[in-house]
DNA sequence: TAAAAAATCGAGCGTTCGCTCTATATTGAC
DNA sequence: GTCAATATAGAGCGAACGCTCGATTTTTTA
């Protein structure tokens, strides 16, 4: 799997990601018409993700946004209810979109390895990039009963990366030296790293499968060379 | 080097810390009594440490920070010339007192090793954990001016941890696999991890050296096997 | 201990915020 | 083309914001 064959099966169209947005959060919009609302939301959200980037979603101020956005402060509230809910959906929406990727993706024969696990986060963070970066930095203004249902997609995949890292324990194609639990975490803000810092990887002319190979020789490799591992076993191990 | 000993030698008390940053920035302050100020820095810049934290800097307000500070309004503008200011102090002056901490460690005999650095990084960011958590997630909101006075640490750091890597890489005790360049972008999210996710890791019951632990071996030996690194080596080498 | 200097107080200023609500414009069924 | 139904406009509301400044308290000086 590399990144173009993941777009061809998953990458949605811009109407497509915002009709499952309408959809999926139908009954608290006051507009009923779904092809208007689908394109007021898609400028909405996007106006929010650019405003947001620049600044932060608290720095962001409606009448910013209804002029981003091109609507007017009227218009702009048939599809929030607040501006908290604006962040709120957001949060929501991405959680259950990558869930149900995640899972789509894994259901095939093939996929169920670490190495396609984390292409599968990296590739979908590529595509949905602004909501991931939105959602990591503004994870802070959920409410706590609002960040369970926002983390509900992280848990998922810190799970799936322990149970895909302790077979390969099992099967002793991985050392057992760190436990699962504490790989799968150090594992996450390297998937994170792509969305956060994607701006100097393009800088520096790196892919995104590039990326994903650099990530996975890290993680099943590390840095020592293999002419000196006997020594570092001796040295090192604890 | 463990943390404890780390500690011994690089940790001021609350009052050696604020009393540097109070020198550091002591023109911009209308007191002029060291005593007083020091005093009073300390409970402002916790203050908003606590209110960023719960919330985000954007969110805090100056009469919230007057609350919980103690001080009135009045006696805050002592202190700061206005509230975009004081996240700039903060970022400047932990950007000035990493540096300065690793330039005296690495100044040490064998402690210029990938190691001591990234042990540096972390014990750094476990004793001003707040001032790290800060300067993360308030990046955001400085202009491009002030930016490039607040990643010069940053910069350090990276250039650091490339020097030593391409070190190893040349003795051939580092694999070449991958650019000097990539390990060190790859190994900085695993630092910030550490004070970006603590409460995690303190949860677990993970000390700060079992943590330093972890990410040397992951860093160094990556999640292979020792049986399979040979069948790995034909398999997966472009 | 009295006067001068320094530090702090907090009501109040102008502004902007999130949000509402009525008037107007647009849409779709017939 | 007409008329309900639907969707949008934008002035206006009260509240909260960042910030100021003369009054007051605290500290230092002599």
């Amino acid at each position: 799997m590399d990144y173009q064959s993941f777009c061809q099966q998953y990458q949605p169209s811009k109407k497509e990601l915002f009709t499952q947005f309408y959809r999926f959060f139908k009954d608290k919009f006051s507009v009923k018409n779904e092809r208007i609302a689908v394109e007021k939301l898609a400028t909405i959200i996007e106006a929010t993700f650019k405003l947001s980037a620049n600044q932060s979603f608290a720095n962001m101020s409606l009448r910013q946004l209804s002029k981003e956005s091109g609507l007017s402060m009227g218009g702009l509230y048939a599809y929030i209810q607040n501006k908290q809910q604006l962040s709120l959906f957001i949060h929501e929406f991405l959680s259950y979109f990558v869930i149900k990727t995640i899972n789509q993706v894994t259901k095939n024969k093939g996929c169920n390895n670490l190495e396609c696990i984390i292409k599968t986060h990296i590739y979908l963070s590529e595509l949905l990039q602004p909501w991931f970066f939105f959602a990591f930095m503004e994870s802070k203004n959920l409410s706590r009963d609002e960040i369970k249902a926002a983390i509900q997609s992280d848990l998922l995949m810190e799970s799936k990366l322990i149970e895909v890292i302790k077979r390969g324990q099992q099967e002793e194609i991985y050392s057992t030296i760190l436990k699962a639990e504490t790989v799968a975490s150090l594992t996450k803000p390297l998937l994170s790293e792509w969305y956060l810092k994607r701006w100097k990887y393009k800088k520096r002319g790196m892919s995104i499968d590039q990326y994903c190979l650099a990530v996975m020789i890290f993680i099943e490799r590390g840095l020592t060379s293999p002419h000196s591992l006997s020594e570092f076993e001796n040295n090192e191990k604890p």
